[in-house]
This record gives structure tokens, C-alpha cells and sequence, in this order.
DNA sequence: ATTGCTGCAAAACGTTTGCACCTAT
DNA sequence: ATAGGTGCAAACGTTTTGCAGCAAT
């Protein structure tokens, strides 16, 4: 189940920027690529604790900000003050619609969004880092919504 | 200094709602409409604080959620965890980039983004509520940013 | 009179930090 | 050897909540 290609990545990111290799960050990495969906520092925290796992809190989170650093998580806000982490590996470029109502996260990939962030950046003198496009919304048939279970927890 | 038509509206707004109208909340208002630029609900508190206003906190955060409700404020995350307010009294619908390297806010409008989430909502049969979109970027003359007071604060 | 709102303080929550120990280099 | 990472717990900053009193209806 180990992703040998994005530890890879990882180490390879590591080492360029005088990072230690150290047993903890991978055991995170692994974790991160086989959470389902958007996760919370603290819920990954928790999953790895309620494992075996011995990693620190902090350790959690200064890793995941690692990954965010070599893009193999991207971090998500949806409006709820928590950030969000899910995996890019070997995952195309999406954004996302959240269903105000309860919670659920559809992805959807529009091209038209493509190079709008690159020329409004042009424009205004600025170099592109990052965006992030998020639609609230709410189910047109109701019947879906309540059901799915809140993804905030 | 005091804004008629906004009270009028958020006066409208909570008599619909069967909220009470009390002096605090028109008070909040007052304080919210008069900030320039972004503010969060504790900055907004810390403000009416020192001046004279005896508000509590929780009124100030309750009252800033009505008020985004009523459309009288947007609520943005600019991905540092904070919610951010913003009238939208007299202003035109509008989106942000966030400087990376010192947090300058840039507001922009760009015409291809106003029929986009519409769109995409029909596709994905949901109704719209709202968007938000944000760009994060470096000033391309990086003279122009250290300067500028970091908005976090 | 009745509810809902208020102020206050305390709790909750996600996140960051300080510190002593440990480990990759 | 030494910088840097780790685990732990405590601190932090923002937001929410519980409760007794108060004020709008």
C-alpha cells in the first residue's frame, strides 16, 4: 500500500531544502494519501493515534505543511475556519462546491477556469502562487442532501 | 455618519426574521459600515471596546452573522482561518488577491467569473448561494511589498 | 408576561509554541 | 558533534456556549 513514487517526491523535496529524512514524516505522508477525501490536521492527528501511530501533534502538522510546500497535498479552506488537506497525488486540477445545507463536497473541474488566475495575476503585476474557487450551493432536490453524513464531523 | 437605508434594511431584515431589534445590533452596524477594509468580528470587537460602546463579544459575533445574512456584509476566508467582513453597502460585487509574502489585498472584478458559478451549478443540479474566489500571488516588485502593513496584523 | 438578547466568563476548538530529549546528518 | 526534529503539554487566538439578568415585544 506504500506510494513509493511520492515518497519519492518527498524525500527528494527534503533534501533539497536541508530537511531531516525522518520516520515520522512518512508515516504522515502515508497516511495523508490513504485518507479518503478532505481531512482536518487534527482529524488525520487523531486516525494515526487511534492506529498504532506514536507521532506528535505537532509533528502532524508541520509535515502536512511540508507536503502542502512539495504539492503532494493541497490545502483547502471551505468557510468553516479549518484547513483542509487532501491529496494531489496522481489527481487532476479541480475546485470545489459545497452544499450549504449539509456539508457534502462535490468536485467539479471547469475549463474556463483555467487561465483566468494566470491573466488577472498579469494584470495586476502580481506572480501566481495559488487560487482556490468555491461554490456554495444548496441540493435543487432536497431528497439528497440531509442524508449524507456532514463531512465536517 | 449614521447609514438610514442600511438600518432600514437590517431593521426590515430582523422584524422578518422575528429578531428583536435592540440599540446593540444597530450599534454593531454602525461600527461594521464605518471599517475600512477587512476586518474580523474580534477586530470589530477591540475597536467598539475602545471607544466607548459596551457591547459584548458575543453580540458583536452574533450580529455580524445576521448582517451577512441580510447582505448587508460578505464574509470571506482568505485561507488564514480568520473570517473576514466587508460591507457590501454601495459596493459592486468584487473578488481578491492576497499577497503571499505580506498579506496586501488587492480587490478586482472580473467579467468571465459572472456567469460561471450560475453555470456550474446548473450542471451539477444545485441552486446557488455564493462563491468565493481568491488568488494568492507575489508581487512581481517585491519593493512594493514588505512595505505595506500586513492586514493579519 | 414572555421570550429572546445581552454581558460576562468560561469552554471549546484548531493551531502554534516552548522545552528537554533524541536522532539524522 | 550539532543542528534540527520529536513528543508532550501548555499557550494561543478565534469562536461558541452557559447562565443569570434584562429589555423588546
Amino acid at each position: 500500500m506504500k506510494n513509493e513514487k511520492a515518497e519519492e517526491i518527498f524525500r527528494k523535496f527534503l533534501k533539497e531544502g536541508n530537511n531531516r529524512i525522518t520516520p515520522e514524516r512518512f508515516e504522515v505522508l502515508e497516511y495523508a494519501l490513504e485518507y479518503e477525501g478532505h481531512f482536518g490536521a487534527d482529524d488525520l492527528f487523531i486516525l494515526m493515534k487511534s492506529s498504532k501511530s506514536r507521532v506528535s501533534r505537532a509533528t502532524v502538522y508541520n509535515t502536512l505543511e511540508l507536503l502542502v510546500q512539495c504539492e503532494l497535498l493541497s490545502k483547502r479552506n471551505f468557510g468553516d475556519n479549518i484547513s483542509r488537506y487532501e491529496s494531489n497525488f496522481k489527481r487532476q486540477q479541480h475546485d470545489h462546491l459545497i452544499c450549504v445545507e449539509c456539508g457534502e463536497i462535490v468536485e467539479f473541474t471547469d475549463t474556463r477556469l483555467l487561465n483566468i488566475p494566470e491573466s488577472i495575476c498579469k494584470d495586476l503585476g502580481f506572480e501566481l502562487d495559488s487560487y482556490s474557487f468555491n461554490i456554495f450551493a444548496r441540493c435543487k432536490n432536497r431528497k439528497n442532501c440531509k442524508k449524507h453524513s456532514n463531512e465536517k464531523k
